[in-house]
DNA sequence: CACAATCGGACGCATATCGTCCGATTGTTC
DNA sequence: GAACAATCGGACGATATGCGTCCGATTGTG
């Protein structure tokens, strides 16, 4: 189930077939989250709903693969902010790239709001991976003194998605880079010495129920 | 239409009725949000469908009515912000008003967000009390230096929408209040002076089009 | 007590989605 | 280029959900 392979057996219009419902299905959750359906999908793709049952075994299978994907590339996103020598300019570039993942594709934020159904373990794979490196671009900001101390790495990824909602407030227009302004006005929030120290309980790690 | 007249004709029971409707579609769309059965409200109110049709007309007619009522309640706050005598303090908790009640009504949420359709004449009249309400507010914490010059009126509106959709993010949870915490970074991220300047255009007022 | 106002909810209609099934098509192999 | 198996498209039956109406039963009120 991972991906196309040249020669496995699987003719080559059906290899075609799958990526274009891959392709698909990222665009579909993309614009209209993950209640996609399946005929939605597959006419996208150029193919009939029999081809991608036949290809997937089911619509979850499916998403679940396209999303996974999404995964893949913040992690990669966070690799690359962790080379990033100045410890603040790293933190503020992941807030900046997960929150506009985030708003990229509104499958993906209801995938990383889930708080209901367990995972696929992939996904709780990639999930353990990214809090990992938000802790330590958390951590390098913190030890520098760029980032105010009473902010956890729990909160630098709550506030990556603030921006998820805000094009639009009583007749007001944020524009196609609004979004930006928003989490200008957040990382400012963010920066040490803070005005208002943070009260209440700090956001805590759900573990990964069964 | 406007409510219930103690002697209008409309029987007793009739006028317990509509109230227990209009609670129940209170209820039912800060929990769910717009998109609630009518056949949800009646049952919540303890009537049957006929019974809201036959008081309101349309479901259309029930839901304007109960989110009207939510606007009408966010003018009073707004007026009731106005009236504290620090500039930061008053326009810092209309803010947070304005947050908690998008939060505590995803219906308003839906309301206050909403670009597609035009609102009713009285949705639009308290659109536009609100936006004056919150352009003072902002006026008094800019001239008072409190709140960072390139932070625009419709900036602290849009924001008002950033602790939306905070609550989970990848594994992570914020508790009850946590969102709380996502406002107070925002508003230290408001103060005077910002460190990083906004870029972009400024969010602009959406004229009520046809 | 009588009657009009009101009620409840079954009903008809419409829409949407799922996953399967099968006759038609097409890639591949010899 | 023929033959076969893999693949395809999309019609189909099942299921679910929601809207607004209608009418026999009920109930408030003068």
């Amino acid at each position: 189930m991972p991906d196309l392979d040249p020669a496995s057996g699987v003719r080559a219009d059906a290899r075609q077939n799958r990526r274009q419902l891959i392709i698909a299905t990222r665009e579909a959750i993309a614009a209209r989250g993950l209640d996609v359906s399946a005929l939605d999908i597959a006419t996208a793709a150029g193919v009939g709903v029999g081809t991608l049952y036949r290809r997937f075994g089911t619509k979850e299978a499916l998403l679940d693969y396209a999303v996974l994907g999404l995964y893949d590339e913040l992690c990669d996103t966070a690799r690359a902010c962790l080379e990033r020598p100045d410890p603040w300019d790293a933190m503020a570039e992941f807030v900046l790239e997960l929150a506009g993942a985030h708003r990229d594709s509104r499958g993906l934020a209801e995938v990383t709001a889930a708080c209901e159904r367990p995972p696929t373990p992939e996904l709780a794979q990639r999930t353990v991976a990214l809090q990992e490196a938000v802790a330590q671009l958390t951590e390098r900001a913190h030890a520098a003194g760029d980032l105010r101390a009473d902010v956890t790495w729990q909160d630098v990824l709550l506030c990556s998605r603030a921006a998820l909602d805000t094009d639009h407030c009583l007749g007001v227009d944020a524009g196609p880079d609004g979004w930006r302004r928003v989490v200008m006005v957040l990382l400012d929030g963010m920066r040490a010495p803070g005005r208002t120290p943070l009260q209440g309980p700090a956001p805590q790690v759900r573990p990964p129920e069964a």
